[in-house]
DNA sequence: CATGAAACCCCGAATTA
DNA sequence: TAATTCGGGGTTTCATG
């Protein structure tokens, strides 16, 4: 299920492929890497199962459903309450991203809504959470990287650097 | 290439399943919506040509690489800076996400590293940019939620709120 | 939107390097 | 240990209704 991976190149074409394009077949990843599909299959495989790969995701854009705003919000809050912030915020679908931090705020969600007013709404249910909660909004103007690819050169790049 | 796209509830059954796991087949859709293969063919490529959905992405986890670090950057600069923050990040592969933001930041960052040490060097970079630029780095400690999937029921739940 | 036919792809097993 | 070849079965795609 792990230990070290290790990847070689054609890991990382594939790879690279499959950040690109999650749904290319094995016999097309082959005909780029020149490997056979089998092979192919055998690899990506093992890149799933050393969690290298976690899944495969339809890349989809909440502004062509409606989804006008999307807004970064910054949560600070008790102890208790933030442990288990996760759980929380899973009933407020309008959540898209949690992450816990180590600093002045407690966590950082993304939040996309139809409308100010739903913004809005969607504020007054992490306020509803405890007394404890404060939110800070900022409203995303736009987002030129999204999720952008781990990538072969990058990996390269940082071995390079100083030491750990 | 857009308009209207109004789904109904095969569109989103099939946007669920995509947002699941991108790589299934059309035949295995069609089990799951009830529908033939080339039917199902027919609607993802609605959605892929109105925007919805705009790519499929194979998941992957920087941890299993070595990037043991990961952190958002708040960022602060002139004008001129920011609007091509963009740009400049663009050269900067540890940056995977890259926000413009409304308030007091003018943009948020996420960044991965594998040490304390290359995430100073990324620090480094972000600062190199311009004099005007200053940062605000927060540990990403974990992230119960990563990209959640947008749902009929979230949208369904949206359309009952109040008015724009 | 379903059906049917042709081409293609996937998968497992056996083989080879 | 890892890749290739090969055959059976399923899948995609395009035509048609």
């Amino acid at each position: 299920m792990e230990s070290k991976p290790e990847l070689d190149a054609k890991d990382w074409q594939l790879l690279e492929a499959l950040q690109r394009d999650a749904r290319l077949g094995y016999a097309e990843l082959g005909r780029k890497v020149k490997l056979s599909a089998p092979a192919v299959a055998e690899r990506v495989k093992r890149l799933e199962d050393a969690g290298v790969i976690s899944g495969y995701r339809a890349v989809v854009e909440p502004k062509r459903l409606g989804y006008r705003i999307e807004a970064m919000v910054r949560l600070r809050c008790d102890g208790g309450i933030c442990a288990r912030i996760g759980q929380i915020v899973a009933d407020i679908p309008e959540v898209l991203d949690c992450r816990r931090l180590a600093g002045e705020d407690s966590a950082l969600l993304r939040v996309v809504a139809m409308s100010i007013g739903h913004l809005e709404s969607v504020l007054d249910r992490l306020l509803k959470i405890h007394a404890s909660v404060s939110t800070t909004t900022l409203i995303v103007l736009q987002a030129p990287h999204a999720n952008r690819a781990v990538t072969r050169t990058m990996w390269d790049a940082a071995r390079k650097l100083p030491l750990d």
